[in-house]
DNA sequence: AAGCCGGGGCC
DNA sequence: GGCCCAGGCTT
């Protein structure tokens, strides 16, 4: 009997076959978000992911350009207003928190000069800088692979695999070694295919089931876990 | 481990 | 009306 705390080679195999099967269906049904453009910069993908927290991906596709625009770097946005960039945030939702979060973050980055650590130890003293934005920026700085694991993707991988043991994400040893291992090859195309599948047909609230390309092989599905076949 | 932030979308 | 959303911070 292999430890809970393990992904087991059978695990690794399915949460392979997983990725290339998600990396196939996004290519047709993936969403585009002006963020992963080409033309995104760092700052661009690592403010965003600021805007994103708690935040659905189409509120946020309706502000990125204004905010980008008005908040075209972190110096600039370190040296906001904090009353107008609360404004600003406003129809956006969490704007007091959150323009805290985005001066603290701006303020750390303009004076490094946009360099975040390589170490991600270190993120751990930057304001707004979690788990999920350390991932973020190892992968897009730093080219690491790293899994964009929230909510989404750990409902992915719980639902097709197996549930996790503890309660937050962070803490659980097999679902964060599950999401390394997934997105491991590809991992910008493979975290944004897995975030879309999440958004679109694996949803928290009455999964797409019948319209999953994985369905077959989802430990999930196969309990009979979606009553109302999608 | 649980509560909090917050407006908007969806049921 | 309640639930959810590319989390992080505080208690």
């Amino acid at each position: 009997m292999p430890s809970p705390d393990h992904v087991t080679p059978g695990e690794k195999r399915k949460l392979t076959r997983l990725a290339k099967d998600l990396k196939h269906w996004a290519k047709v049904n993936g969403r585009d978000f002006p963020w992963r453009s080409s033309e995104a910069n760092t700052y661009q993908q690592v403010v965003v992911e600021v805007l994103l927290q708690r935040t659905t991906a189409a509120a946020v596709a309706g502000f990125f350009e204004a905010f980008v625009a008005k908040y075209p770097s972190w110096g600039q946005l370190a040296s906001a207003n904090v009353e107008d960039l609360e404004e600003f945030l406003r129809p956006l939702g969490l704007w007091r928190r959150r323009a805290q979060s985005l001066l603290g973050i701006a303020k750390y980055a303009a004076e490094k000069e946009g360099q975040f650590p390589s170490d991600p130890l270190e993120h751990r003293q930057i304001p707004a800088v979690g788990q999920y934005v350390s991932n973020a920026i190892m992968q897009f700085q730093h080219g690491q692979p790293a899994p964009l694991l929230d909510v989404n993707m750990a409902r992915v991988i719980e639902r097709f695999v197996r549930p996790r043991k503890l309660a937050d994400i962070r803490h659980d040893k097999w679902l964060q070694e599950a999401a390394h291992w997934l997105v491991r090859q590809d991992p910008r195309e493979v975290n944004w295919a897995v975030l879309d599948f999440a958004a679109l047909i694996c949803r928290s609230r009455s999964p797409l089931c019948t319209s999953c390309p994985v369905s077959a092989r989802c430990s999930y599905f196969k309990r009979g876990g979606n009553a109302q076949a999608g």
